[in-house]
DNA sequence: CACTTGACCTGTCCGC
DNA sequence: TGCGGACAGGTCAAGT
């Protein structure tokens, strides 16, 4: 479920509760959601919430860092007291979500803060995602950031949301595979960070720019309008709160908006916003791919 | 080496 | 209603 912008959110979220906190105790529900040592963090301070790619970073005080990947279906909900925080700021709680824990929870975080304590969820229908303990010296400084290579992680490109991010940069990373379709080619995470299957097709959408198109056709303009429409489809869904298919919620519990303005995905069959004609949907290296047929011609 | 497919899991939805 | 099959935002490993 998760691509850049949902990982951003759910940053934004934590950050602003966990950052000064204390990880008390952690309960772990399903073993193969968690690697590690639990026992490591407990009684640690939290300094900082990262996320590189679709993955989140929690940093100790003593140099131990918990990651976390949420795959398909992965949730983190914090909770100060039930019932409580997760109806401000707007949007409504996902009725399906009810009290915390539920059958879906595989991970359970004590937190203190001021003395007062709360509780972080890690929930995962599908049980793909992980929680992982490490050193942070096992998480390698690269171009200034502190983005870690570890042995799970393949090389990652670079970050679309980076103030340095170009067409150019988008073009020398795309040459990687110079015999794909432009979509498939996005979806690896070594060409850019962070861009899944809702995203990939979006921003094609935005670059009226065909997802069957091979990489090696692709002409300096078709670099141009896929970079801005890459930066355009991540912003304006983070600022919607990230894409709410199914199991999608934000650190508070709360479903993101993002798929209310979006152009093609999961719409086929139904008319283009721009041009009215239907959205046809195809299967691309075994995900669905949607697209105008018009527009993106 | 480049690329595709299957596997990992659970749940939902769609057609018969 | 029930049941089988396809499908779901990601990523590895194995296969072609």
């Amino acid at each position: 479920m998760p691509e850049l912008p949902e990982v951003e959110v759910i940053r934004l979220g934590l950050e602003k509760k966990l950052v000064q906190a204390t990880i008390q105790s952690v309960e772990v529900l399903n073993p193969k959601s968690f690697q590690g040592d639990a026992s490591l963090i407990q009684n640690q301070t939290i300094t900082a919430v990262w996320r590189r790619a679709k993955i989140l970073g929690i940093d100790l005080k003593d140099g131990h860092t918990v990651l976390v990947h949420l795959k398909m279906s992965g949730q983190l909900v914090f909770i100060d007291s039930p019932n409580s925080e997760r109806f401000i700021g707007g949007h409504p709680t996902l009725d399906m979500f009810g009290d915390l824990p539920n059958k879906s929870t595989r991970v359970i975080f004590t937190i203190t803060r001021l003395g007062k304590t709360s509780y972080l969820y890690f929930n995962d229908q599908r049980k793909f995602g992980w929680v992982k303990v490490v050193q942070n010296s096992t998480l390698r400084l690269r171009s200034g950031r502190e983005f870690k290579i570890q042995n799970f992680l393949k090389n990652l490109g670079p970050e679309p949301l980076d103030k340095d991010f170009t067409w150019q940069i988008l073009r020398q990373q795309l040459q990687r595979h110079k015999n794909l379709p432009v979509k498939v080619a996005l979806m690896d995470q070594a060409v850019l960070a962070g861009i899944g299957n809702i995203y990939a097709s979006e921003s094609l959408f935005l670059a009226h720019l065909d997802p069957r198109k091979k990489v090696s056709l692709l002409t300096d303009a078709n670099y141009q309008n896929l970079a801005s429409g890459i930066v355009q489809a991540l912003k304006l869904s983070i600022k919607h709160g990230g894409s709410s298919r199914a199991n999608f919620v934000n650190a508070l519990g709360q479903k993101g908006y993002f798929l209310d303005f979006a152009f093609v995905y999961g719409k086929n069959g139904e008319p283009c916003k721009t041009c009215q004609t239907p959205i046809v949907k195809i299967t691309q290296a075994g995900r669905g791919t949607y697209y105008c047929p018009k527009c993106q011609s």
